[in-house]
DNA sequence: TCCGTTTATCTAATCGATTACGTGCTGATA
DNA sequence: TATCAGCACGTAATCGATTAGATAAACGGA
């Protein structure tokens, strides 16, 4: 392979200098055998070693993605690829490749975060909830920069980007309130999640603030799943038909589910009933209806992590930095005044 | 920082040791200097760089995976999605952790080739087709293994993971056949991939074999995309559906587009005309329709290409290996017999 | 003309590991 | 007891870069 040693026998200079030309720093180098010492790199197919520069404190220009799940697949899931496909985009605008840890091996945080911090990335973005919580203590014994999306945010130490699930429920129900609707259900998600609490949270405070009395009748537990969804609306169909005329879902995938178990029942939405979802995931052109739901803007999201976390690597600054994104109403195809 | 120095020291014995007891090998090191340097490491929470563990030789456990599409973004596509997501699966599985090369910045082999080979993977998954070609030279002058999975496989000097298009096409060929169609109506793919040409040829050795005249009217040119048979089944609708009782589209996408496009035009599926595509893309359960396709089986794909690439990589074989995998039929819910 | 500055470059230490080579010790053999 | 093999481990070179410190030449002011 060729190396600096070899680039600077061929121009007739030291390493030093070979170095100087590389970096265009921190010395001056003559114009003239800064030019030779190019022709030289040219003309040897000469590119530094990633590796050797990481040695001496240089960036590898790498920012690790922890991407963990603890029960589906991270890949066969539209949230997790947009906002990975996100990052990967706006990483690549500044140069930065991304590296994915994914999978059950990463699940223990004593084994995990070493590896994580062994010197390949730069730095590390989480999408690890509910896992963040063991993690983080274990991340922040280390030197590694790092920006923890949506969850876990919680710590006052961590640097995060995070939406208010809150505000976002509270948007929805207030929206669907607005249409006429006062007979609201909630589908929740795993209570597990923090964000499923707040979700389950904003339904309430919606409710309260418009002078509706809040009915635990019309709370069904579940997942953040489509199964989950689709299993409660299969069981409960005629009965949340009868007695709301509004579905609220922890989620779009819910949303999704509690849609076709709905159908299922014969029951027509949003002549029957309207279903409303949160977090705006894409499910592409193939899907057919079109969800109303409070959009997140996942690429944003995910951009805006990017940028923090480069914040973070470039001038590691003392105080932790946190953001919060607004959600944004999406009018889909499954909301309308109700029939009655 | 903690490194091998100061647990040297912890332990009284000297940095070589502590390196033998960490790689077990390659000298024997006695059962209790080992257990005291074991110890230390856990005291001081040590764990080695993998940078510099690099610098001499050793694996980082990085695969790289170069995921470019001349058009279309890669993590909004099932296809990428499955194959990449395959990837990390298998890769965890063995210990590896992938690095993901997406975006503009990578098109241009020059700069491009020299970044994947700068050290931060032990070896590279091309998913590039149809760039390929321009980028396989650039990767042959380097030392770091690469496998090419579906496309490009043309070099003979290439290790590569590919299934068969041409077979796939005329399989699912002969199969409408079978069910008893004669005029059978072909979407392609961009003229630019071989497997899209594969996929015709197949198509029309199918109909070959069992007598029945080619008849280039049927013959739509198109992309590999939704919207191009979305478009296509749109602006010709009821000429198909007049003229052929099945339509064959060249893959997962485009068969969707043709679907919902017919849909539009008042024709059903499979009632009026059959529909068959081919990649066995999994759009997830939020998706109604099921397609029949020809399967190739994306997780199997990629983890056999990781296993290759790893192959190639720990045993460096002189001669490149090339896999070819078959497809399998699976049938779903758009091929009927014709109605007549 | 002499000395201090500036400029351009070289020498060598350094990053954190791996590993070839050398050394001291033990025990078996002649 | 001298010799030699083998074991256990230390010393130091090495990987490919970066960079502080040393050095030599050019330049400018008193």
């Amino acid at each position: 392979m060729t190396n600096i040693k070899k680039v600077a026998e061929a121009s007739g200079v030291s390493t030093a200098t070979v170095s100087y030309v590389l970096n265009n720093g921190p010395r001056p180098v003559k114009r003239e055998t800064r030019d030779r010492v190019f022709a030289a790199m040219r003309d040897l197919n000469y590119h530094p070693s990633a590796i050797a520069r990481r040695m001496h404190g240089k960036r590898v220009n790498t920012i690790g993605v922890v991407a963990l799940h603890p029960i589906r697949s991270v890949f066969k899931d539209p949230y997790f690829n947009a906002v990975i496909g996100g990052i990967v985009d706006a990483g690549a605008k500044l140069g930065q490749s991304v590296m994915i840890f994914n999978g059950d091996r990463w699940l223990d945080p004593d084994t995990a975060v070493p590896i994580f911090c062994d010197g390949r990335c730069d730095g590390l973005l989480l999408l690890v909830a509910p896992l963040g919580d063991r993690m983080i203590p274990e991340l922040k014994m280390r030197t590694t920069p790092f920006v923890s999306i949506n969850e876990a945010a919680s710590d006052p130490d961590v640097s995060s980007v995070d939406i208010s699930s809150y505000d976002g429920a509270k948007m929805m129900v207030r929206y669907l309130i607005e249409r006429g609707h006062r007979r609201i259900a909630h589908f929740t998600g795993d209570d597990y999640y923090q964000s499923a609490n707040d979700r389950f949270r904003g339904y309430r405070e919606a409710l309260a603030d418009a002078g509706i009395e809040f009915d635990p009748r019309l709370v069904y537990q579940g997942r953040y799943d489509y199964e989950s969804g689709y299993d409660r609306a299969l069981e409960n169909g005629k009965a949340i038909a009868q007695s709301a005329t509004a579905l609220f879902c922890a989620n779009d995938y819910v949303a999704y589910g509690a849609l076709r178990g709905l159908a299922a029942n014969g029951v027509c939405v949003p002549g029957d009933i309207s279903i409303a979802g949160i977090d705006g995931v894409d499910f592409g052109p193939e899907h057919g209806t079109k969800l109303t739901t409070m959009d997140q803007d996942l690429e944003g999201l995910a951009d805006e992590a990017v940028q923090l976390l480069m914040h973070l690597i470039e001038d590691s600054p003392l105080i932790p930095i946190k953001k919060i994104r607004p959600l944004r109403l999406r009018e889909g195809d499954t909301v309308a005044a109700p029939a009655r």
